[in-house]
Formats: structure tokens, C-alpha cells, sequence
DNA sequence: AATGAAAGTGAGTAATCACTCATTTTTATT
DNA sequence: AATAAAAATGAGTGATTACTCACTTTCATT
């Protein structure tokens, strides 16, 4: 299965889509994250996915349409549920340490990354233009991970684990370092040459321990 | 001095413009940073900025001069030396310990940012879609910066105040707390109420010790 | 093989785009 | 006040935009 084909069945799973209607999809993830949602035509997408202009509006009102159809995807079907089991899990049968509970959230995030990465960059870009989006990321993505982030802090907090300290400010410093290292390792520098493991380990012992020298 | 006047003050210095052409640049930060750079019209913001929209291309050959010649000057006059200037200060006189000198850069960063926060927006939007940003940002700041940074870690760590990590490492773990910090402080969430001072606090103290209870 | 529905087409549309230029207005210098 | 240069204007340009629609092709069901 190619790299564009995992991608379709992640977001569209068992959705019925035509094979123009795949590769307008395909072609429009494509120019959407390299060019931008607004510096992209419709008939760039149309030449790209060797379709007629007309095909593209046959499956999508508008351009908008096209573009939320490609992104609403990704926030309600994979990360909504991939969280609320994720966290749950924590919650339930609780990782014994914040370090493996760390290290498994670093690991479940870049394996989306690495699999959804074009459609990330593409969110990241929009959502402070398209209120829709935002909203739809708030509300369905934002809200009920942070919650369960607040909770788990909490969590590990009452087991003595982490350091009391507002669970707010808890949160910002550690999802600080852990998305640091994903938007370094797969935006910023994805083709400088990365020990994955190594440096998650530096971003958990970060994150527990700090920068210190300890006497 | 308004607010439109302290951002124009600080890009263009001595620059003369005319009334119209301050105007025009005033209107376009507004539109590009509320709207992005290629869903905003000349037409528009010839409007906002009450000239004929022949009265932009007088000045600015096309639209992407315009807007080069915005964001330009953020970087060269503004970063640059300042980067040169504060961390030359450091390496000459060095702070005393690594507190003191991170304290100093969150505060100089929160403040260069209160003054210019809707062109650095622009700035992190475009980057990724107008290469010859991308490069003069590299280039101009990037680059020098980073070499700081790495200078400063290394001396830090030969003075026993840092742990024994390869300086890249560091400087991204860093980095991330600091810019997650100002993020979510400037643009991620600026309408919450926030404690400057405590929160910068706890980042340091977070960036030294991490958020493990000690033993 | 017949048939109706769904999918696909591509020429066409009005609106908008960045940009031009002949002309007018403002400004600076004397 | 005269004059030349600089600044500003706004109607006009061809190109491109998102989107439409009458028509053709493909497909599924019998």
C-alpha cells in the first residue's frame, strides 16, 4: 500500500470514494500543504489529479468544502478517539511512572505525525483563518485532550510523582518540550539526522529532571 | 505614539515614507496577519488604507515587494543586532548563572514581541511558502543566533552549571520550553490572564530542575 | 442487451486578481 | 508666483479565479 493510499484509508477509512475522487484528495493534500490552502486553485487540483474542473465540484460544493472534507477527518476520527482510548488506558491501568507515560505519548504522536504529516501541516497553517476549523479543533480536539491531560497531571501529582504546581502550567511546560521535539524532528528539520529513541529519552529525562547539574 | 506608530517606528527607523505610504503598510500588516498574505487583495487594502489602488504599486513593485519589505526589516534591523548585542553581552560579561540569563531572554523576547506581534505572525505564516524569507531568515537570524546559543550552552556547561548533553540537544529542549512559553502567552492564548512574571518563573525553574519531585 | 442513475466532462461565466499608465494633485525650491 | 519633480489617482488591462451546466460516458441492476 503506497504512502498516499495509508494516508486515504487513515482519514476516509471505509468511506466510499471514487478513483478521480481519491486523487482530487490526493492532489489537494498535496498542493494545500505546499502552497497553502489560499494560493491553490481548483484548477491546479483538477491538472494534478488528471480530472476535469467540474469532477472536483461534482463531490465538493466549494473549495472549502473540499478542504474541510479533507481535514475534518483527521480531528474526529483519528485523534478524538485515539486519545480518549489512549488516555483511558492511563487512566484505568495507569503507566507506574510519568517516564513511561511520556515516552508512550511521544511515541503515539510521531507515529501519526508520520503517517498524517501533509494533513497536519495543512491544519496548522489554516486554522487561524478558517474559523471552522478552529472551532471544530477546539471543540472536538483541544477540550477533551486537555482535560485528560489535567487529569492525568493530577494523577501523578496525588502519587507524589510530579512537583505540586498548577496543573495549567504543568501541562504548557511539558507539551512545550514534547511538541518541540515533534515540530523539530518533522517540520523544522525532518532531514537532519535524528535518533529517535535517544532523543526522546533527552525529552522525558528534560522534562522530569531539567538542564541542571545535580550535587 | 500609538501602537501603529511604535510598529512602524521600529521596522522602517529613519526610512522616510510619505503619509500614504504608512498607511498602506499599516493597512497591509493589519490584513496579511488578520487574513494571511495570499487571501489578501491590493484592492483591499488600498481600501483600508483610504489611496488609490495605483498608489501601492508607486511604491512597491508588486505585492510580494510589499510584503517583503515589511517583514525584511523585522529581521535584519530588529533581530539581528539585537541577538548580537544581548548574547555579546553575556559571553563579555557573562551572567552570572543560567537563571539569570534565561530570565533575561524571555524578557527581551515578550518585549520584542509585544511591539511587533502582527508582523510575526506574518512572518511564521509565509516562511514556509516564500522561499526568499525563508533563506533571509536562515541566513540573517537562524544561523547567528543558533551559533549564540551553542556558544553560551557550551560556556555554561564548562562552568559546571549544565549537564553534559550535546549542545544541540539543549539548545532544542531549551528553546522549545522558552517559545512554548511565549506561544501560548502571546499567541496561542493572550486573552487568558496571565502571571508574566510567575509564569516566566516557573519556565525557568522548569528549564533547570524539570517537574519530578526530589528526593 | 436495455435502462436509469451516477460519475465525469469541458466550454462558459461573472467576479476578482495584480498590475499599468495617462493624467491630475501636491510638494519643494526658487 | 513659477516651475519642475514627486506623489497620487482611478479607469482600464488581460489573466486567473471559483463555480455552473448542458451534455456524454460509465456503471450497476435487471
Amino acid at each position: 500500500m503506497s504512502e498516499d493510499e495509508v494516508l486515504l484509508q487513515q482519514l476516509f477509512e471505509e468511506e466510499k470514494l471514487t478513483d478521480k475522487q481519491k486523487k482530487i484528495i490526493i492532489a489537494a493534500i498535496e498542493s494545500f500543504s505546499e502552497k497553502g490552502y489560499a494560493a491553490t486553485s481548483t484548477n491546479e487540483i483538477a491538472k494534478k489529479a488528471g480530472v476535469a474542473e467540474g469532477t472536483i465540484f461534482r463531490h465538493y460544493k466549494t473549495k472549502k468544502e473540499l478542504l474541510v472534507s479533507i481535514v475534518a477527518p483527521l480531528m474526529t476520527k483519528l485523534i478524538g478517539p485515539f486519545i480518549v482510548n489512549d488516555f483511558h488506558k492511563v487512566l484505568d491501568r495507569p503507566y507506574e511512572n510519568v517516564e513511561d507515560f511520556l515516552r508512550a505519548a511521544i511515541k503515539n504522536r510521531s507515529d501519526i505525525i508520520k503517517k498524517m504529516l501533509p494533513v497536519i501541516k495543512i491544519v496548522i497553517q489554516e486554522i487561524p483563518f478558517q474559523p471552522e476549523l478552529r472551532e471544530q479543533f477546539i471543540e472536538q480536539v483541544a477540550r477533551k485532550t486537555f482535560e485528560r491531560i489535567l487529569q492525568v497531571i493530577k494523577d501523578y501529582q496525588d502519587k507524589g510523582q510530579l512537583i505540586e504546581m498548577p496543573t495549567l502550567s504543568v501541562a504548557r511546560l511539558a507539551i512545550s518540550s514534547i511538541f518541540g521535539f515533534l515540530i523539530s524532528r518533522y517540520i523544522l528539520f525532518p532531514d537532519s539526522e535524528w535518533d529517535d529513541e535517544l532523543e526522546t529519552e533527552r525529552t522525558v529525562q528534560f522534562i522530569m529532571h531539567g538542564l541542571a547539574v545535580k550535587d
